[in-house]
DNA sequence: CGTTTTCTTGAATATGATCAAAACTCGTGG
DNA sequence: CCACGAGTTTTGATCATATTCAAGAAAACG
């Protein structure tokens, strides 16, 4: 009925808003990958988050005054989304109390893991930060092995490296029999040598 | 009577909290400077924001399940800061609806400029973002001079590079007429030109 | 298949870090 | 007022990491 709420599919490739544009809604995704690019003045593009199944985006923006997008948002994979207008949310927030709170909680874990980037990108090298991006993803799914979901080059600009340096150290890892590369699939070969690089070095 | 709301002068040098510390309360910044640092595994620091007169820090935290604090937080001069409860801010939100809604538009502002600096640090060189710096708190003060309130180590940190970097970096634009140094004062010789070379280049 | 994009590999380069030492600042006490 | 010492800043020389440019291999796509 109402254009506030409004759920489609989209292609490898859409763009859901540019960086710059106007904030009029947020959005939830259903399934597929949406990668959240900035973009410098000489047109390089830095992926700042990859959004999967379940997460959120753009929220934040809403409670701007200057309601404007820090990023662009496109999709990566086919892409289910849930879009909700900002009129919507605050609909919403106004009969659950809870939800502002719960919202606040998001944002809070947003913006640490966006701290831990920057402590990242300054004070460590690139080897450590793609170790750490291994390491994190085992963590989160409890497995040895993991599945490069988007192509290797939006991996590495989310990692803050060029693809090169990428592929380069990848290849070091393996040399060193830390980890096996087949296809997408990155398989731990041992954890505990790759873990001690993050402390020690 | 009740230690929920505290007012407190520091000397320079203190420690309100640790990172990775449990995050009781959140702070308000009456008078001084804050430097909220993050420090690496081997002990560097990077420092990660600056916090002034009517300021406030470590709000984010207070949502998150784990409640740790993902920054250090050291008064740089002395300064007189305003601590309030967890507790304290939870009764605050119940009693005031609006307030929510501002603590999102705040902490909205904050990860909109740490997106920002995530670009900055992969996609600009340091000269790129010295530059930045100057012209932003120009147009911030609406002068065409600003003052350093912090160690140049320190604002070095701030800005991603080391005390080395900045002072070579800052003694180029000096040579090139682009600004003049007295102190800790910066004056802006060439504004234009100094603007150029953020989007050109 | 042919075409396009992505990935890998190599060589050269550059930016910024590191190490080291000198110049400067500033507070303190003789 | 000057001397001293700690901390900061500047300057120089060297070095390392990651980028850039280029070209070939591989994979994806129609």
């Amino acid at each position: 009925m109402t254009r506030d709420m409004h759920c489609t599919r989209l292609d490898p490739g859409a763009v859901l808003f540019r960086q710059g544009g106007e904030a009029r809604r947020f959005y939830f995704v259903e399934s597929g990958l949406i990668k959240l690019t900035r973009l410098s003045v000489d047109g390089e593009e830095r992926v700042i988050e990859l959004i999967r199944h379940g997460g959120t985006f753009a929220e934040a923006v809403m409670f701007m005054e200057h309601k404007r997008y820090p990023v662009t948002a496109v999709t990566v994979d086919e892409s289910v989304v849930l879009g909700l207008s900002n009129r919507r949310l605050l609909d919403l927030l106004a009969q659950d109390g809870h939800l502002a709170l719960r919202m606040l909680g998001q944002l809070s874990m947003r913006m640490h893991a966006l701290v831990q980037e920057i402590e990242s990108l300054s004070l460590h090298d690139a080897g450590y930060r793609l170790v750490n991006y291994f390491v994190g993803e085992c963590k989160r799914s409890g497995s040895t092995s993991l599945t490069l979901d988007a192509p290797k080059r939006i991996i590495a600009s989310r990692l803050g490296m060029t693809p090169e340096t990428f592929s380069r150290l990848v290849q070091r890892l393996r040399g060193q029999g830390l980890i096996k590369l087949e296809g997408a699939v990155v398989t731990i070969e041992d954890l505990d040598r790759l873990r001690a690089r993050l402390t020690a070095e």
